[in-house]
DNA sequence: ATGAAAGCGCTAACAC
DNA sequence: GTGTTAGCGCTTTCAT
């Protein structure tokens, strides 16, 4: 059976005696028309005897409404994050019988255009538009002309829905880990990025260490490229300094990498003589690394699911007023994270673990 | 200017005063229809002032065409490597104007049923089957009602024109990275997992020995789990026997990974005192390891390039028979190759690495 | 050189 | 309960 060679809505009818309107009406369910058991069961018999499908394209056509939800990115199908954010996002449209139509516009304004033409000319029923990080975006023009969310970014002004990561809470809870652990010399090793991570994660350090009453101290915050290089270098310029901290959070886990390098070579044990917590929780590296990194989780998932949802939503009230969410964070507990070391706190006579 | 309201090949023929017929020649540019100068460009520019689009969903159900491509994987999308396949599709696809609609079946064969039968309701003109490693497949049955290409996959019969890497000439290729450097006690941390990779990297390594005239040694090669784990525990076992292999070839990053760890572990020295090779080019990290990671790369943005190419060539010859393409895996280099340390090689009287 | 008409496969008023 | 008719927006014979 060839594709284009399927049974019809009319072989149905013929086959079953009725006119396509019953049989339209049969397979549809639709409420209110009331359809005698008989036809009913000789309809559906036809159907699955002939294996009819609908044809969607016919049937979005007519009734304006494809299930094609366009998913449109700037880098995002080739970060290793990609994933889980399509993964939601399908989870999504599946639950409202829809299909991603994937796009990826390399960063280009311009494609990115075409690709929203290319979107709408498919009548796609509304489009989400992904960064592959947290960034603050001004959307392709296009994006107007249908509902639109903005997915893992933020507009200029708040135009769109969109769904961030909560940034802030995240970065308290990962640094609450180190505080609890007993830690006060906690080093942060941020990205040096102008992007809103740095800010927010910062700002979430520092409500932490007031939660415990700890003092911002700037000496402790370094900022480099947020790649493993990056991370041994900060972790190398806190590590020397006179008084080293205890523990170090590290804004991305490749960071949190460099950091172990860094740990490495100044033969320190980790959690013995040093605590790492990263941020990201990059599976690849969290997991592999020795021993497992104690990590923020984004949650990429859930904001894809998200985004489609409440596309879904805004395809179903046009009129309905932008909403912007916050996805919490959470932190996945691996085994980088440890008491504080006596010899470094410089306390001395305090038991110390293995 | 909404999603639905948007100009129709009508409105752009009253404007410019010509019949729709007339605008669908002029637009599409068909040949053999000679169009008056004046007219094309009255019609032109009407399209243009009514910033006219096609709507592909009826211009598909004329023509039996889409321009849409399924794109169907197991987990393909939330893997790392996912990203490079689908963008290498999609950037085929966008050849011939078409889109990729994504679907993930998380492995279920019956979902998977169920999606191809979604994608052959939207009318998709063919269908890239994907697996997101290097396997064998029994593609689902309702692949064979329409063009369809297999990506990362053989089938378990020809049916389907498939794509696969190379393994063997890459691992072949890896390890004469090693064997050029001057090594000759190479040891192999291999994947214990039953898939092709296994003992086609296997059959790479040996082909490569024989290259060199160096016969197979059994106690050399090793088998464990695919992470940081397993290479980890594949390495020490390795570097612990009595006569150390000077460099080690693993067959995937991750283990890579793990051999790093076990070097450490062991106070040796990369590449001082143990040069490595992976498999992969997992650049989160391959890059990001210290020194980096020589490894050989899995061509995932050629491989899902020629499956939309090799399936849009289908499409146009139906009857075709399938090709089965290999391509190539090439070595990237880093640094974590270097001559064989004269101590391990074991024979004396050298100075010996701290 | 241009247009009228049919039809892709489906749904939705509106009849009966 | 079921059918007739029109039409979603487009392309494509076939006329003229």
């Amino acid at each position: 059976m060839e594709l284009r060679g399927r049974a019809t809505i009319r072989d149905v009818a013929e086959r079953s005696g009725v006119s396509t309107t019953t049989v339209s009406h049969v397979l549809n369910e639709v409420p209110g028309k009331r359809i005698s058991e008989q036809t009913r069961v000789r309809v559906t018999q036809a159907a699955a005897d002939l294996h009819y499908r609908p044809n969607k394209l016919a049937q979005g056509l007519r009734t304006q409404r494809t299930g094609l939800i366009g998913f449109l990115s700037d880098h995002v199908s080739t970060t290793p994050f990609a994933g889980r954010m399509i993964l939601g996002a399908q989870d999504a449209a599946a639950e409202a019988a829809s299909l991603l139509v994937l796009l990826n516009s390399g960063g280009d304004p311009e494609v990115e255009e075409r690709e929203v033409e290319a979107l709408l000319e498919r009548q796609v029923d509304g489009i989400v538009y992904a960064a592959f990080y947290h960034r603050v975006v001004t959307p392709p023009q296009g994006l107007r002309r249908g509902p639109a969310v903005l997915l893992d970014a933020r507009g200029v002004d708040g135009e769109f829905s969109s769904v961030i990561p909560d940034e802030v809470g995240g970065s308290r809870a990962g640094v609450e880990q180190l505080l609890a652990a007993g830690h006060r010399r906690i080093g942060f090793v941020n990205n040096q990025d102008d992007i809103p991570a740095r800010t927010l994660r910062l700002a979430g350090y520092r409500q932490a260490l007031e939660v415990y009453g700890v003092p911002f101290d700037h000496s402790l915050m370094v900022e480099r490229e947020p790649s493993a290089r990056g991370g041994f270098d900060g972790a190398m310029a806190l590590l020397s300094g006179i008084e080293m901290p205890t523990a170090l959070f590290c804004a991305t886990d490749r960071m949190a990498m460099g950091a172990y390098q860094a740990a490495q070579e100044l033969s320190l044990s980790i959690p013995r003589d040093l605590s790492i917590v990263g941020f990201d929780d990059q599976e690849l590296v969290a997991d592999s690394l020795r021993p497992g990194l104690t990590t923020v989780a984004l949650p990429h998932y859930q904001m894809g699911q998200w985004a489609v949802r409440q596309l879904l939503e805004q395809i179903d009230a046009p009129e309905s007023q932008p909403t912007h969410a916050l996805i919490p964070c959470p932190v996945v507990r691996r085994e980088s994270v440890g008491p504080p070391s006596r010899a470094v706190r410089g306390l001395g006579g305090e038991p110390q673990p293995a």
